[in-house]
DNA sequence: AGGATCAAGATTGTTAACAATCTTGATTGA
DNA sequence: TCAATCAAGATTGTTAACAATCTTGATCCT
């Protein structure tokens, strides 16, 4: 997640998205709480715009599930998943994120190799400082790279049960843990040991 | 889906949410070639409305996976799956729908049983016209529902699998085939037996 | 006191106008 | 002829004002 947002009217192409990103990052690291209601006129303040862009990112996240939404009453954080919920949803991720990966790893380049060692990187530091939101985002960050990489259609559908899962559970778990899985995932990675890398990704995600 | 088109503006409360269903009805029947882009001001003429709903609608879909975003150049419908891509999607909404399927039957009442039958007869009726938009919509209507009533938070993530799914294969199946294996998942549901149900359903969710 | 009714404020829903960007096709120059 | 340039039209992006709806709290009646 490189986005700058852009208060300002320079580059407004990216309003949408930056916005929708910049929410997105709030959800995860768990700025805002459960069923909280969401106020189109503050994030329109915040940003810098009108609620015309504000809308579009609101009615994306919701598509998303990350927020749900109620006629005439606008959006809110969604409710946690149940324990059964999200163990369906881990293991769709997971059977999404091992086709992805294997696929990513058959065409692999080496700047693509350099990427995933900056990813990675950047998460054990987010670990180090033990901040929740840069620990969560940069998680994803990795993640979400092998699974672009592979196919743009499956990365909409890997950001929606990312985010839902990781709304619940990244309150609880250890950052030298998360760093660690990771690092052994990544070296399966660059070794090109699909076996192997299939393997601590299943660990990983759950 | 009883939603009824309000091209007037007597109830504009669903009008987002009927532009939505509409032109997901047309996508699932393929009345809109692959590629093909999407002008909001012809849709804002069909619908009798202003293009803001337009815009909301088709950035649901969009987000739901029928069509594709581009900035500053609109919408156009998403070109058709993988063959890889589609086996892993169908392999995510199997599992997705054999849980809810399984929880719906542990919950099921009276009225369950009657919305099913209702929904069945619909589907059976539609393959004897040999209708393709009828079948699409009343084969997905129908699993719709026992995804619905197990949890509303599965059901939009449910629907973008489905929606890419038959988005490219509802053009080459056998009418007669579809309502004879929903058929056999709609029997086996009301005899209350899980394993036969979820069986049959394995089958017809390829 | 307790509940119903109503009005004021807050919030979302819709619209139309305007700005920015892209596309298309004609024109120009070599 | 061919490519580059430019202008006109089409299309999307943004905005602000207005309409519809919901929420809140005060008032009134029993």
């Amino acid at each position: 997640m490189v986005w700058v947002i852009n208060t300002q009217a320079h580059s407004p192409k990216v309003t949408r998205n930056a916005i929708c990103e910049a929410l997105r990052s709030d959800l995860i690291s768990g700025k805002l709480g459960f069923n909280q209601p969401i106020r189109e006129q503050k994030l329109a303040e915040r940003f810098g715009t009108s609620r015309g862009p504000v809308r579009d990112a609101l009615l994306r996240l919701t598509q998303e599930g990350a927020l749900v939404y109620e006629a005439n009453k606008g959006v809110r954080v969604i409710p946690p998943l149940t324990d059964e919920e999200r163990s369906v949803v881990a293991s769709m991720r997971l059977s999404l994120e091992k086709h992805c990966l294997a696929k990513f790893m058959q065409n692999m380049n080496k700047d693509d190799s350099h990427q995933l060692t900056f990813l990675l990187e950047r998460l054990t530091s987010a670990c180090e400082r033990a901040s929740l939101p840069g620990v969560a985002e940069c998680d994803l960050a990795l993640h979400r790279y092998w699974v672009a990489q592979a196919s743009s259609h499956l990365e909409t559908m890997w950001l929606g049960l990312s985010v839902r899962m990781i709304m619940k559970y990244s309150r609880l778990t250890k950052y030298e843990d998360i760093a660690a899985e990771h690092k052994r995932i990544v070296e399966a990675v660059l070794e090109k040991d699909i076996e192997k890398a299939l393997f601590y990704l299943g660990e990983n995600v759950i």
